[in-house]
DNA sequence: GCCAACGTTGGC
DNA sequence: GCCAACGTTGGC
């Protein structure tokens, strides 16, 4: 099993919307950077990812959810009412099952697995020396999708 | 709201 | 293929 870290604005989708949501699961879509979208790809069943919260009061890490759904190809992409729609395929109205087995931004979906017992902050997770090399941590770095290591997700962990 | 840092775009 | 301009991210 892998670890990752996703990036989320509360106001759009937080840790307790994903627990509140229908078989408290949700499809992370939306994302529009190649590397992130990489790492999405990479993601296998069952991985674990921590869910953070972003450009908000308070940054930080603040559940756990799990892959329940592999890569696929983002929806949104295709959808002209979108905030997310790729126009490249709107505007030659190649929104076709092809189209989709070759989709540029793809889609996982994630089910909840758990809160952490406090929302641990982004101040604290800075101070941690086995998220030093973690980018989330680094300045200027702007990734909403990332690998965790065993190690760094332990020390996460070890911070409740 | 500010602004530093970054990725993408597009002219050349 | 360079690189300036632009838009976005995201902490503060």
């Amino acid at each position: 099993m892998n670890y990752w870290l996703m990036k989320t604005e509360p106001d759009e989708c937080s840790i307790d919307d994903i627990a509140t949501a229908p078989k408290q699961t949700v499809i992370w879509d939306g994302v529009r950077n190649y590397q992130a979208r990489n790492f999405m790809r990479a993601m296998q069943l069952g991985d674990q990812v921590f869910i953070y919260h972003s450009s908000c009061r308070q940054v930080g890490i603040a559940g756990i959810v799990e892959v329940s759904r592999t890569a696929f190809a983002d929806p949104s992409q295709f959808d002209a009412t979108s905030p997310y729609v790729d126009n490249a395929y709107v505007d030659n109205n190649t929104a076709s099952a092809t189209t989709a087995e070759a989709a540029r931004w793809s889609a996982v979906e994630v089910t909840y697995l758990q809160h952490l017992t406090r929302l641990l902050p982004l101040a604290e997770l800075k101070a941690l020396p086995a998220l030093s090399a973690n980018p989330l941590v680094r300045r200027g770095q702007r990734l909403s999708v990332m690998p965790f290591t065993d190690a760094e997700w332990q020390a996460v962990l070890a911070l409740q």
